[in-house]
DNA sequence: TTTTAGTACCTTGCGATACAAGGTATTAAG
DNA sequence: CTTAATACCTTGTATCGCAAGGTACTAAAA
């Protein structure tokens, strides 16, 4: 049932800081949500492709360096209507259940 | 988004009402969630086929008769396990906003 | 009676998403 | 210089949702 909820929880994450892969896994699987490595490099490839993300590049004391994404202007906006979206899901999910 | 959150909706639909293919295509309008014929005929296929779903036939007065496909015991706790699901991906949205 | 319109059911082909598995490259430690 | 850890990425597969097209039954109009 998560289908889909990946790519909004990921923006929701980047709306606060920057973060890495390995970043973005662990602080999902805070909240809940299991990400896998296969799933998430190309999903953040594509909204790098899309505008949505941008990445710098930062050194790590320990290991390769670090590809932090980032929100772009566009990316927010994005963010906002997913945001929208949610909201409607909710309010049919609540509609739905209203009336048992 | 909402991917994933059909099966969810038509369950929660049919633990109301028994209800047919136009039916739920209706009432989940209703819901602001928009179903094509395509998505939904083989969703209620494999519903029935995985055995949450079963129905009868019923006469119309106007038309061909009508599928009216009705929650099984197994369906029942499926939507148990959904709603679960459900509370859970609540719960890592709300985790990722309130930290904003 | 034949045709047309409306309703209801279903299938096929396509694109997108997520996962499992496997692969490459950099860094630090033994 | 090999090994382990970290970090990046790709390929193949399954599933989901949509667009488009197709079949069948009923009722009304020509």
């Amino acid at each position: 049932m998560r289908k889909g909820m990946l790519e909004y929880c990921i923006m929701l994450l980047l709306h606060r800081q920057p973060c890495y892969a390995n970043d973005i896994i662990q602080r999902l699987h805070e909240a809940e949500m299991i990400v896998m490595e296969g799933t998430l490099y190309p999903l953040l490839s594509r909204l790098k492709r899309d505008g949505l993300l941008g990445y710098e590049w930062r050194e790590s004391t320990q290991g390769p360096p670090r590809k932090y994404y980032v929100l772009t202007d566009e990316g927010q906006q994005a963010l906002a209507q997913l945001d929208a979206n949610w909201e409607e899901i909710l309010r049919t999910v609540n509609f739905l259940k209203e009336t048992d």
